[in-house]
DNA sequence: CGTGCTGTTGATCCCGTTCAATGAGTGTGG
DNA sequence: CCACACTCATTGAACGGGATCAACAGCACG
């Protein structure tokens, strides 16, 4: 925003598209807080390309419904949910993502790095930073998580993490299904 | 969310597409607000519908990216803004939503109907009918709305309602371009 | 008139912010 | 090697915005 506050609006992870066909510029910044490999495309042969190719177009109308969906679940934490919710929320789609990456699978124990400082994660959940440092410690003297850093994440059971962030009621074991809908 | 509390995740106006092609159901719920017309297709045959027109994918993806800038902007709505520039926020869709449909070139004053109630506003912004219902009140008292009913709202002037809504900086009538940007 | 629903208004409380100090990790230069 | 600076993270104390609880008003029903 023009004073300064902002907020995060997509975690991005491969494979995933970035940018918008038909649109001169995107109104966002985007920012690479891990080693990255980008695929870029001229935007005008773009166009062309998906004239040739129609499968590219129903892939890129997939990804995008998939982002939408991830974008509405992300309405779910902001608008709902309390700091320490939508602090284990967030480490729960750090958590899934890493499971889903390294094909561990329906692992209940994962590790994982923060790639970004509190302060970014607040501005991921709209929080301050000193929330979310608070949140984090608390979690861990909680058991729901361990620090072997600042920035070293392990989660011995992601079904606990789950619970804490609200997406489970509290019926014990339901996290099977919910974690591979966050994924 | 399984213990009552609840997000709204989009506003539909139209012609606006319901329901993902490729999945089996939504997670969400769909409630019209408004008199409706629905256009129904069966699943089945969309898909052979979209073989046969492509175009029909490019107008789906088209419509997809719009929402999703949509989705995005109101992630910012929710976890950056006040209750008051929320408020704000929400009623100055509307008004641009109003200008549009009645095709109002560039209007200052705006006047539409609330068809929901303070309570789905209030899950609309992440706060509560109370908090809603005061800030309202806070806003006509200081001129930027006026309130024929508690469900009519006239906006005397758009730009004074982004102000408000925290999407303008300051400086007087860039509204011009903001309000086109939420439209 | 009573009943129910929606919206308004008031009083109090609490979660998260704000402001401020301290700690921990890292790189720099003496 | 240590002193220093710098950034990121943690922790504490006080404040405030919005939630919560509660009473009441307006209005459409029967």
């Amino acid at each position: 925003m023009k004073d300064g506050r902002n907020q995060m609006v997509g975690l991005l992870m491969p494979p995933s598209f970035l940018g918008q066909p038909g649109q001169e510029s995107s109104p966002y910044d985007v920012v690479a807080v891990d080693y990255t490999v980008l695929c870029c495309f001229c935007r005008n042969q773009f166009g062309d390309l998906m004239k040739e190719f129609p499968h590219l177009t129903d892939r890129l109308l997939e990804m995008s419904l998939r982002e939408l969906d991830a974008a509405r679940q992300w309405l779910l934490v902001l608008g709902c949910k309390l700091a320490r919710e939508k602090t284990a929320s967030f480490l729960a789609v750090l958590a899934s993502r890493e499971a889903v990456a390294k094909a561990l699978p329906r692992t209940r124990r994962i590790a994982f790095d923060l790639t970004i400082s509190r302060e970014a994660i607040a501005a991921c959940l709209g929080l301050t930073m000193e929330t979310v440092s608070r949140q984090i410690t608390a979690l861990k003297n909680d058991g729901i998580i361990q620090l072997k850093s600042a920035r070293r994440i392990v989660v011995p059971d992601v079904n606990r993490l789950l619970r804490e962030a609200g997406d489970v009621p509290a019926a014990p074991d339901e996290g099977d299904r919910a974690i591979s809908a966050i994924a």
